[in-house]
DNA sequence: CAACTACATTACCATTCGGTTGCACATTAT
DNA sequence: ATAATGTGCAACCGAATGGTAATGTAGTTG
């Protein structure tokens, strides 16, 4: 974990960082943008999320640097700042997508 | 992300493992396994954690596969199951220590 | 101007969660 | 057997959190 000691304060930032993505409905949001960036509006129906909610949720994400936004008239636009969200749910999934592929729960039939 | 559909559970499964990486105390304990596998009693030094707390996040993250245990007479050895996570921590980092480096806020002198 | 739309913000509620206390269980020592 | 130690576990409490409804605000349209 490079050569730097892992202080508290240190330990809480990257929990919080952890704890954005500890959320089904932020990992929903951050997956439909991976397509292309997205208004609310696409969003809450993408996700089948209340306004509220997304909005929330996205300005949680966007004070932490996972996404950026643009805002176009009555429009706002959001999209994605950190790429590495999803190497990190690719290590993340790991074994967990191995279990589940043997299981044939989770997935529908391929 | 791998080719697989996003399904509402995996998406649950996910954030459910990223939960568990989303609390200092964890990430405390994960780091102090680092080094060498420990009891209880070590980690409670280590991270100045009570007895039923430590065993409580335990618990949890043997639950989740992240450590294993051995039981030695009256001890209980924890040790690392799943060394993904220091290469989570890693990637997440990333920016975070960037910037912590350029505030010079977070670490002692080097 | 007023009416409407897209989004942000606030307040509130129900649930979850981290931490502690107390107790139970297993193992070792005397 | 009794005492002592290490750990697990249930119950509880206060704080944090996700979701929703209501309200505010900026921008558009008529």
């Amino acid at each position: 974990m490079a050569d730097i000691p892992l202080t508290s304060e240190l330990l809480s930032l990257i929990a919080e960082r952890f704890k954005a993505l500890a959320e089904p409905a932020r990992l929903n949001i951050l997956n439909a943008l991976r397509e292309d960036e997205k208004t609310v509006s696409q969003l809450m129906e993408e996700t089948s999320l209340g306004q509220a909610n997304v909005s929330k949720h996205l300005q949680l994400l966007h004070g932490l640097g996972f996404v950026d936004r643009r805002k176009e008239g009555l429009y706002v636009y959001y999209r994605l700042a950190d790429p590495a969200v999803f190497q990190l749910c690719d290590i993340m999934c790991g074994r967990l997508v191995e279990e589940a592929r043997e299981r044939n729960e989770l997935f529908s039939a391929r």
